[in-house]
DNA sequence: CCCTAAATCAAACGTTCGTTTAACTCTATA
DNA sequence: TATAGAGTTAAACGAACGTTTGATTTAGGG
């Protein structure tokens, strides 16, 4: 029946798959047309159709793909033991490294965030649902208890996310701007900055005069 | 001639512009058709191309309309005297202030930001290189000053963009998330929030201690 | 060796797309 | 009042869209 799977060609569904992230990250989704992604993916039309059903259905399949394994990172690093700042800082490194990875993924997931299609709201939601419990429960309810910062989930989760995402939904802007831009900072060193800066501010903690 | 535009309607130009940023916005860009823009503008079809001669002629006026009144307050608040912090939080007042009241065009700005249109990203490059220039002359030559810090405009640019812009990118999200959770908090409360993490880090100036 | 089912293909489906055309209405000026 | 031109309209253009169909190829299990 459906035993193994290593037919002839290298997996067209892999193809397909690969082909939609990138181009949808280039171009967008609803301006990436079937034919062109087929001849992309060098596979026929009627294969995307026949593995994933629908257009919406292959960026169905992208999106909960990314959200998972974002959310995933999230359960990893911030549930648990561990003092904030330090489970704040190994998430920090952690998402960076997975949007280094999947920076096609998370442009696309940006870009289709704020729209409303009712097909795939839904999926974004249950997502964004888990992802605001974990951090209400490893970062908003820790914080409030120790410094008296009320900041609310719904709040805080968009704002580390977008900021850990900035680097990767400008790169392609920033390429025109400033070429080679965009691999100035190592990611590692991304990773530091952003953590001190959530964590202590521009300035950094030990530099905190006050030039105001 | 041309003199006085008060003709017997009440500016179909406007209308199509006020349509087609709510559209954009909630709906994409691309899936936006003209005869649904044309529908919720109350106009004839042909008016858009009348108007705007393409429908990517319309979002460069939308983008184009956004991206100098960004800009328009990064010089007013970031350009001059005054000190680091204070200029900072300055322009995040100015800013999250302005996304407020723009909030759909700055929707359609980060949905379109990643994508590569030859037609479009002549245009975002343009803005965003004059942003990098006065984020660069007015926070990172000075933050590099005066505490060593460096952090380089292609990158510090996107970063308090993303920052500022997550609160309205993910709110329709997390309305479905948690109804209302968009408006838990004020806009001067956020503004002073992002100030606060941005110059301070999370967790407070006065409250450094250290979980980890 | 046949048979079943997954995989692949070319072709066409009906629809919707952005844009254009040509005629018409209205208003302000000369 | 005649006229020029901006505004508005209905209708149609060819192209591209996502999807479906039916035939054909391929490979493994009986």
């Amino acid at each position: 029946m459906k035993k193994n799977r290593n037919k002839q060609q290298p997996d067209s569904k892999d193809r397909i798959l690969r082909a939609a992230v990138a181009l949808f990250a280039r171009r967008g989704f609803a301006e990436t047309g079937m034919r062109e992604l087929a001849a992309n993916a060098e596979v026929n039309l009627s294969m995307v159709n026949y593995f994933f059903g629908s257009k919406k259905g292959l960026l169905k399949e992208i999106l909960d793909s990314f959200f998972s394994g974002y959310l995933a990172i999230a359960g990893a690093e911030l549930v648990g033991a561990g003092g904030l700042h330090s489970k704040l800082e190994r998430f920090i490194v952690g998402a960076v490294r997975y949007f280094a990875a999947e920076r096609d993924s998370l442009i696309i997931a940006i870009s289709e965030l704020p729209h409303d299609d009712p097909e795939i709201v839904e999926h974004k939601a249950a997502w964004a649902g888990q992802m605001v419990e974990i951090v209400n429960r490893e970062i908003c309810l820790p914080l409030a208890a120790q410094s008296g910062q009320h900041i609310p989930p719904t709040c805080l989760a968009p704002m580390l996310t977008s900021l850990m995402a900035s680097r990767f939904l400008f790169a392609p802007l920033m390429e025109k701007v400033e070429a080679g831009s965009s691999e100035a900072v190592s990611m590692e060193d991304y990773s530091k900055m952003l953590a001190g800066i959530v964590l202590q501010g521009m300035t950094g903690v030990d530099n905190k005069m006050f030039n105001g």
